[in-house]
DNA sequence: ACATCCATGAAGCCAGACTACATAGTCCTT
DNA sequence: AAGGACTATGTAGTCTGGCTTCATGGATGT
């Protein structure tokens, strides 16, 4: 019984194909293929089965695949017992995130985490409508994704979450609109407004489908823009408003643009380091998920004293 | 990071010496010398300090070493998750019982277990007053141990214990004794008798101090012997009376002795299968414990019901 | 001081995991 | 229908890495 070989079947299960796992572990198809026959052979019974030109688990195969996870974690565990009898976060960590959050906590998280050396930590960014958050955790050690309150999405698929914010969303308006006087608006204040939207399927949408319902009547939206720069630029010039997240935008714009909440509403996002639980483990990983979630609460409380 | 060297390091924080856990896997010390030196360099810090003739670990090693555990326990989750799968148990089982639990249980079990083709249950016997029984978990998958009430002797230890029946004590008496038609016996009643002791340090002998500090007053204790047919001998000659517990005894022999309840004291004694936690997952392990378990049921079950 | 226990070094052996290459099956395109 | 492009997987050979054997040095106790 095998570590090396369990993982290769974790990483078949997640990946799928044979030659996806040879490319991720650095192997030829032919080593991993190899193993894995090694270990079917010790297991005494099918593991995989073939389907057209690919190969999918059979039960036995995913049951052992879910075991090898508990024994990744408990070795990345024992990793970070001994990384912390160092004192050393030390490794490379990737790090995948939609560009407002990023725009929001990496530059100070990565400051705050100059003093470790050798902590690695490589970023990339991604657009959020392209990317499959929980796929990307087969590539990169943490992935920042946001959710709407109450969609657990990958929670279900085994995966490891750390809540870093929740992030209110408000309504971006011009100074000169009628509303912007108002402390709070509520939904049929807004409802009759010409909106900008985000693209169908964005998480967003939802919230502005919830004031549908919660008015019976339909909003008007008249552009859809993923760039929030390009929402807000729009808001400004007077075409629309829009629901802009608190933090991430620009903020009021003196004599441009103000934000007001939203009441009646579950208008909010959380942002949230989505991991393999194995990885999660990681000293390294888990130093800059620290750092990030640090960080983000930095930000709340900057703009609750600035609120208040 | 290789799970095997973890393991070594393991063996070693238990056994304490690299011969014996040469001895213990099969390889030279040479090998395990090796290996640790090699475990020591990915480390990065000594896991390891010679004391003498031999090695102690560091406060790093002990850390390794324990979560060196959680991944065995992990592993051999994974190897019952598919023992599971193929409905087999199968494989080597050792196991070591103190004579009296082992004539009580092991008959009934082992022919419960006889139809489970290629599990084999390697039985001893070993003296409990010889037997230090955590350490014997080193040596044997299972050890048939016992306990008195509250004592958690071993719970601390890291080892998984599993509680296969209380056995209660009860007063052993010859037939003609003047208590022999009590229904139950308070500590009162007994402690102004001769008594047949266990040898000192027995986990009786507290049974007994408890009827002391009860009564005030001392028990006068004539002999010590550890075989329970030798102690029931000297009772059915009338020689004393004695603590015998209540299945693995004899019990009740017409004419020659009786057995009596004690009432407003702690007389039971726990029989519980103790192993080290990474082999309690084994498939084979949970599966002779279970039958144990389901025998000792039995036991008290016939019991109860001839009494009733 | 010697015998005996310990851990550990050096040299060589051998299993087992890898690469490179070749083969066979499946899907899609033309 | 046939080729090309993709899958997985066999075969042969290489090489890393853990093992054994033998030898060394320190610690203990008689």
């Amino acid at each position: 019984m095998d570590v090396q070989r369990l993982e290769l079947l974790r990483e078949l299960a997640e990946r799928g194909s044979v030659t996806a796992v040879a490319r991720a572990t650095h192997r030829t198809p032919s080593a991993v293929s190899q193993q894995l026959k090694v270990l079917e052979r010790e297991a005494g019974l099918p593991l995989t089965e073939r389907s057209g030109r690919g190969l999918v688990l059979t039960d036995a195969g995913r049951a052992l695949a879910a075991s090898a996870t508990d024994i990744a974690v408990a070795l990345e565990r024992a990793t970070a017992v001994w990384d912390t009898f160092r004192n050393r976060a030390t490794g490379d960590v990737s790090l995948v995130t939609f560009p407002t959050a990023g725009q929001m906590l990496l530059p100070g998280a990565l400051q705050d985490l100059a003093d470790h050396d050798g902590l690695a930590v490589h970023c990339t960014d991604m657009d959020p409508e392209l990317s499959d958050f929980p796929a990307l955790t087969s590539e990169y050690d943490i992935v920042l994704a946001h959710s709407m309150r109450g969609q657990h999405t990958w929670g279900g698929r085994g995966l490891t979450s750390v809540p870093l914010m929740t992030e209110p969303l408000d309504v971006g308006l011009p100074t000169g609109h009628r509303l912007a006087g108002r402390v709070s608006l509520g939904a049929s204040d807004v409802v009759g407004e010409t909106w900008i939207g985000v693209p169908l399927g964005y998480p967003f949408g939802r919230i502005l489908h919830d004031i549908e319902l919660q008015t019976g009547s339909r909003a008007l939206v008249t552009q859809r823009f993923a760039d929030m720069r390009l929402i807000e630029s729009f808001i400004m010039a007077g075409l629309g408003i829009a629901l802009v997240p608190r933090y991430t935008s620009s903020g009021d714009q003196p004599g441009r643009m103000v934000l007001k909440p939203l009441r009646g509403l579950d208008a909010e996002r959380q942002i949230v380091a989505l991991m393999r639980p194995d990885r999660a483990e990681r000293l390294a990983v888990r130093t800059v998920v620290e750092a990030l979630r640090a960080r983000a609460a930095q930000v709340q409380a900057e703009h609750a004293a600035a609120a208040g």
